[in-house]
DNA sequence: GGTGTATATTATGCATACAACAATTAATAT
DNA sequence: ATATTAATTGTTGTATGCATAATATACACC
């Protein structure tokens, strides 16, 4: 049985504000304002001032005392993240290995067989379900290895670099390689082989971020 | 010349309840409530409630309907942090040796004779203040990596850990040790010595994180 | 034409009012 | 006495109003 949780204003926008900025439809330098959002969500300003809020604890947008500067993830902040995945992923996989949960192993399963779903449909948006695939893949990751220090860390490095990694599956051989690798992780995790998973997840970060640097976007 | 910028009172908010969670003063588990910290403080409730977003996005607090639990940072989750840390905190006095500027290195030499004074003297809240200088130590080691990714990542880290690097240098020959490894730091930083400088970080997280581990707080 | 100043505009910062909701306690019917 | 319902209390969620700060604009003056 799931719980019903009402989700207030002040979340779903924070949620759609953290998208555009991430996935870039508001761009690094846009100008925001308050009672501009306040007018066009059809909202007062006190739900957009709280997610702002959290916006800006993210570091993805700022206040200037007269709007709001979109900040958002450069290039060369989305290959530095992949710089610390490369030194972390790997030993978040191994903990995960002796902490994932049969339900976890379960919604992993599923979210392969979408990924690979979405890759064979190739249609108009299917870059982006790939890519939500992909998120929740390592969100569930992230979550077995039961250490709250790399979940909170390694998803937020995951969940910023959104844009590139869009941009990355959108090229077919890319998501591809991409479903295997996961594939490979989820294997070893579901064998609890902690070596394997660690190679595995170090190896999808490795060839990800290869994948990335030579994308001229 | 130094701009003068006004801190809000929300910010103000903020950064004293961050304090207040991550000093263990409000404890984990601990049931807040908007209005009861509205009267307390002597503000209103938004300033409030957009410090507590902020927390929230960090994690350290949580909305539940009927007031805020306090989240707070549990040992566990403070040796994970320092196996992240092990990890790429080398990688980040790397980037330092070769970015930082003139400016950053005289503000460091500022925060070492600050935190030797600090420890000679020894009186009531001493480490509370060599803690402080900590903290700006790394504060500057990660600004002067320029890079973003690394400047973020490793100061949510370092900054969440803060009571029990305080129970830490409360220890007077692990307070020498941390100044002394400091220095090191420092000299390579100055010598513009990437080896140097990712080796003398790597040496002072080991460091510290072994006398985290063998205290029982 | 250039410069200083007043003014208008537009933004954020904070306080307050009220609605909605959940939990607990009191009241009431059976 | 017990179960059910109603009232009370305490909480968060949202809208709105007003003060203040920052910027742009207009204009007088040299």
């Amino acid at each position: 049985m799931r719980e019903h949780r009402t989700i207030s204003i002040a979340d779903q926008i924070f949620e759609q504000l953290e998208r555009d900025i991430l996935t870039g439809k508001y761009q690094r330098g846009e100008v925001l304002s308050e009672l501009r959002l306040s007018a066009e969500l059809g909202v007062s300003r006190t739900p957009i001032r709280e997610a702002v809020r959290r916006l800006e604890q993210e570091n993805i947008l700022k206040e200037t005392g007269r709007g709001m500067v979109v900040i958002g993830i450069s290039r060369e902040d989305m290959l530095d993240m992949y710089e610390i995945r490369l030194r972390i992923e790997g030993l978040a996989a191994r903990r995960a290995a002796a902490n994932i949960s049969d339900e976890q192993l379960k919604q992993m399963e599923e979210t392969l067989d979408l990924q690979s779903f979405y890759i064979d449909k190739q249609e108009g948006d299917s870059a982006e379900q790939i890519r939500d695939m992909d998120s929740r893949f390592h969100e569930l990751l992230y979550e077995g290895s039961g250490s709250r220090a790399f979940h909170e860390t390694l998803s937020a490095l995951h969940r910023k670099i959104m844009k590139y990694r869009s941009a990355s599956v959108s090229k077919h051989s890319r998501a591809l390689l991409s479903l295997e690798e996961h594939r490979a992780i989820y294997k070893a995790l579901a064998a609890h082989d902690s070596e394997a998973a660690e190679k595995a997840a170090l190896n999808h970060v490795v060839n990800a971020r290869d994948s990335m640097a030579e994308m001229e976007i």
